[in-house]
RNA sequence: GGGGAGAUACUCAAGCGGCCAACGAGGGCAGACUGUAAAUCUGCUGACUACGUCUUCGCAGGUUCGAAUCCUGCUCUCCCCA
C-alpha cells in the first residue's frame, strides 16, 4: 500500500522526474503545490485529466492543490514540444476559456474553505497584466542568463536544424514567465511545489532556479510521463478530434466509448493512471481480464470509472444503455421498435439534419440523403464510394445504391438513423 | 546585402512537353477477420448530371496544337556567406 503522495504516483506510473528531497519534504508537512493549465479552449480535454487526477491524489494526501490558469502565459504560447510558432489567442477568447476551465475543475477538487487544505484557483493574468517590462527585466531577467535558457531542451530543439521555422523572442521568453509564476506563488501563497507533464520540466526548473536566486528559497518539482499509446499515436484523439471533458463537446456516450476502445496494452497502464482503484483491486481485474480477454473487463472498468468521475453515475448508465443498443444484438427490426424518446437519448450529440416530410413521402434517394441534403458526407462522390464499399446502413441495416428512404423506415414516425461504418452516425429528423 | 536551393493533393515525396486527376510512402475511411481491440489481408482516398465531363501541381502572365513540366514577373520558405 502506498503511504504517501510520491509512492502513490510511483506505483501508478505517474512519476517521471522528481527533484531530490521532494518526497521527504512532502512528508514533513502539509504543503501547497500547483499545476498550470493552458486556456487554449473553453474546456479541458482528457490530456489534462491526468494533471487533474494528480492534483486529486495530492489533495487526498493532505496537501493543498493550486490550479493556475494561464490567462497570461496563454497569450504567449509555450514552445515546449512544439516545432512551430504558435498562434496568439486574443483576450476575449482567453477570458471565456479561463472561466470555462474553472467551472470544470470544481467538479474534481474540493474548494471548501473550511478544509485545512482546500483547492485554490488562480489566474496568472491577475498579476501579469500590470507587470511592466522594466520591472520584469530587472526582477526576473537579471537573474536568469540567456545561456541557461538556451540550454533548455524546448529551446534547443527550436534552434536546431530539425526545426522548420525559427523561434520568436516571445516564445523564448515563455519560460521566464512561467518561472515567475512559480516565484509569485511561492511568495504569496507559500507554494513550494510545481507539477506537470515531463515536457514542462525545463519550465519548472527555471522557476525553482528563480526562487533560489531571488529568495534563497527551496522549491520542488515533480513531473509525470506524457501519456502515450502503445501504437505510438497521440493519446486523447479520435477521428472526431479531441476528447473533451465538456459533455456538449464530447457526449458522455462518446466519452465512454473512447475508453471502452482502449487497446489491451494501453488499458494495463490506464487503469492505474485514470482510476482510483487500489493496487489489489486492479491486480484482481487484470487477472480476470487475462482469463477471458474477450470480455474486456479491463476496458469496461476503466470506462465505467472514468465516465463516472467526469460525468457522473447517471450519464454513465445512459452511455452503457446506448452502447448496449448500438453494439449489442439489437439490429434491424428491434431497432426500429425504439420509441422516439429513447432514440433521442441515444443519439444526443450525434449530428442531425432536418428533412421535409414531403421529401420522405416521395421516397428519398440514399445518395442525396447522405450528402447534399444532410451534409453527413461531404460529396455525392463520397456517398457513392461508401455505398459501393458496403459501408452504409440505414437503421442498422446495410443498404445499397438504389435504396430510398420511405415512410416505413421512420422511427417513431420521425427519425432515421444513417450510419457509415461501425461508428459514424447521423440522424435525419423529419419535420412537417 | 551577396550566393544557392525550393514551393506538387491531408503529410512526405516522385514527375521535368502529350501515355497525368498526377508513381510511391504515411495517414484517413471502408470491407473481411475479431473482443466495438491489436495484427493481417483487400478496396477507396479532387468534383460532377459518372464507361464521359470539369477543376487542380505557390500566384499572375506568356510560348505551344498541347504545360505540373519551357519562358517572364511576383510572393513565400530554406541553406551558405556578410
Amino acid at each position: 500500500m502506498p503511504t504517501n503522495f510520491v509512492q502513490e504516483l510511483q506505483w501508478r506510473g505517474l512519476l517521471h522526474d522528481i527533484m531530490p528531497e521532494t518526497e521527504s519534504f512532502l512528508l514533513e508537512k502539509s504543503t501547497k503545490g500547483y499545476i498550470g493549465f493552458d486556456p487554449t479552449a473553453d474546456s479541458l480535454h482528457i490530456g489534462s485529466l491526468v494533471q487533474i487526477i494528480i492534483l486529486m491524489h495530492f489533495q487526498k494526501y493532505g496537501h493543498a492543490p493550486i490550479i493556475l490558469v494561464g490567462g497570461a502565459t496563454g497569450m504567449i504560447g509555450d514552445p515546449s514540444g512544439k516545432s512551430d510558432e504558435r498562434n496568439l489567442l486574443d483576450q476575449t477568447t482567453l477570458e471565456k476559456n479561463c472561466s470555462g476551465i474553472q467551472s470544470q475543475l470544481e467538479r474534481f477538487l474540493d474548494f471548501n474553505y473550511s478544509l485545512p487544505n482546500p483547492a485554490i484557483l488562480v489566474n496568472n493574468y491577475d498579476w501579469m497584466k500590470s507587470y511592466n517590462l522594466i520591472d520584469f527585466s530587472r526582477e526576473v531577467g537579471k537573474h536568469i542568463t540567456v545561456n541557461y535558457m538556451m540550454a533548455k531542451e524546448s529551446v534547443k530543439k527550436r534552434l536546431s536544424s530539425e526545426a522548420k521555422v525559427g523561434m520568436s523572442f516571445t516564445e523564448f521568453t515563455y519560460q521566464l514567465l512561467q518561472g515567475y509564476d512559480f516565484l509569485h506563488l511561492y511568495r504569496n501563497l507559500d507554494c513550494r511545489l510545481q507539477m506537470g507533464g515531463s515536457d514542462q520540466w525545463g519550465n519548472i526548473t527555471t522557476g525553482t532556479e528563480l526562487i533560489r536566486r531571488k529568495e534563497g528559497g527551496k522549491a520542488y518539482a515533480i513531473t509525470c510521463p506524457l501519456i502515450k499509446k502503445a501504437d505510438g499515436s497521440k493519446f486523447g484523439k479520435t477521428e472526431g478530434g479531441n476528447v473533451w471533458l465538456d459533455k456538449s463537446r464530447t457526449s458522455p456516450y462518446k466519452f465512454y466509448q473512447f475508453w471502452l476502445n482502449t487497446s489491451d496494452e494501453d488499458a494495463l497502464s490506464y487503469i492505474k493512471i485514470f482510476t482510483f482503484l487500489s493496487k489489489e483491486e486492479i491486480d484482481l481485474i487484470i487477472a480476470q481480464h487475462q482469463e477471458a480477454p474477450h470480455q474486456r473487463l479491463l476496458q469496461k472498468t476503466i470506462a465505467d470509472e472514468v465516465t463516472t468521475l467526469v460525468h457522473g453515475a447517471e450519464e454513465l448508465q445512459r452511455a452503457q444503455e446506448a452502447s448496449q443498443i448500438l453494439f449489442g444484438k439489437a439490429t434491424g427490426e428491434a431497432f426500429q421498435k425504439l420509441t422516439p424518446e429513447t432514440f433521442l437519448e441515444l443519439f444526443e450529440g450525434v449530428p442531425q439534419a432536418n428533412v421535409d416530410r414531403s421529401v420522405i413521402n416521395e421516397g428519398l434517394e440514399i445518395i442525396g440523403a447522405l450528402s447534399s441534403l444532410s451534409g453527413f458526407l461531404s460529396s455525392n462522390s463520397e456517398a457513392r464510394r461508401a455505398l459501393k464499399e458496403n459501408a452504409i446502413s440505414v437503421n442498422k441495416t446495410k443498404v445499397g445504391q438504389d435504396f430510398s428512404i420511405q415512410n416505413e423506415h421512420l422511427i417513431g414516425g420521425q427519425y432515421v438513423l444513417l450510419q457509415k461504418g461501425k461508428k459514424n452516425y447521423f440522424v435525419l429528423k423529419v419535420v412537417d
